[in-house]
DNA sequence: CTTAACTGACTGAATGGTCATTCACCGTGC
DNA sequence: GCACGGTGAATGACCATTCAGTCAGTTAAG
């Protein structure tokens, strides 16, 4: 009897803040530009959020869950590391493509904000990470990567790589393609990854 | 008649604002803070510096140019890419260990910056990027290095790697040996480098 | 069917607090 | 005395947040 309506409300907030938040950084956006690009009265935010840091913080749960859970579901239906890796990545290529000022305000704002809202944020992004770890650690284990390398710093580096690689281009407003430089960057790694002969 | 004064004053300044925008996020800081740890009254910032945000850029402007140095030196002194690369990143690990209050902002204020004062954080971080991206093409066409992918992919993978794992280091306030870490990824990139034998 | 209360989502002007920035005024050295 | 680096209280903007009031809808009564 209040859902119903209210949460095509409260989703419209959020996109909004997206867009928003992608365009000029969430320090800069004032609440009333999120008011009028949701089309909504300045006050309206509040009846849906305890306050603009709450704002970004109800973006950053509503998506990185969502993206926790997609990468989640890889492992299952996927057996080899390289098989997961590359399904992981080409997940997050669409995503990225799909959704360029999400992808572009998760990325950026999750660096400065770990400033504000320690904790909470750095337990989502570490959610996502250790996932990867998972992977990696998983693959050393039956032998498909190499053992002489630490999983966690592998699961870095690979997130460091591909998270640089989409934020370059959503920000260059892609004058390239994306798929075909993440394609690339994961054949580097696997051949990175390669077991030594000698092991 | 006035520099050599001066110049202790407003490097004071330059390092306390590292120190506060380190702790606390260049938003949320506030100048007085920023004149407090530098033990200057509020006023005297604006001798130096026209507002807080040229404090920022200053503060880019200043340390970018002293890596982006570096870096350039690293050619002359080594001649195949491997070697290069190597030493570019264990001169970055040097820094980030012995500088890692100004290494954090220096990361993590980039992005958000990018909103609002683009060209110029661009710029800086461009030229950055555009050297190793020589290092790699130079390796290409020496035939040390795999020409299958863009040496342009291959430079952003590269640097968004160490990024994240330089960041990852400080903000963790070191529990783990980043030495190691940056070695370990180093194998990983130069193996998956390597050229195909089929070539 | 009409009118009268009532509800609660929504509104946006007003409030209050928070700083960045300024500038009238020191004190020290020449 | 004056020139100048330095000072820090005062100023003025700028917003996040609030809240008294509007309005569309819903029920209740006559």
């Amino acid at each position: 009897m209040e859902r119903s309506r209210t949460s095509d409300k409260r989703n419209r907030i959020l996109r909004a803040a997206v867009k928003v938040f992608a365009a000029k950084g969430f320090y800069v956006a004032r609440v009333s530009d999120v008011a009028r690009e949701a089309g909504v009265a300045d006050g309206t935010i509040y009846l849906y959020f305890a306050s603009k840091g709450d704002l970004l913080r109800g973006l950053f749960e509503e998506n990185m869950e969502r993206l926790i859970e997609q990468v989640r579901g890889v492992s299952a239906k996927h057996d080899s590391a390289a098989s997961r890796l590359s399904q992981i990545w080409s997940d997050y290529v669409v995503f990225v493509q799909s959704e360029p000022e999400l992808a572009e305000v998760l990325t950026v704002e999750l660096r400065e904000s770990g400033k504000f809202m320690n904790e909470f944020a750095a337990d989502l992004f570490g959610a996502f990470l250790r996932l990867i770890v998972e992977v990696i650690a998983d693959g050393q284990s039956r032998g498909e990567l190499r053992r002489d390398v630490s999983a966690r710093t592998v699961a870095r580096l690979m997130f460091g790589a591909f998270d640089e690689l989409s934020l370059s281009w959503v920000m260059s407003k892609n004058k390239w393609d994306l798929e075909r430089s993440g394609k690339e960057a994961l054949t580097i790694f696997l051949d990175g990854l390669r077991p030594k002969t000698s092991e």
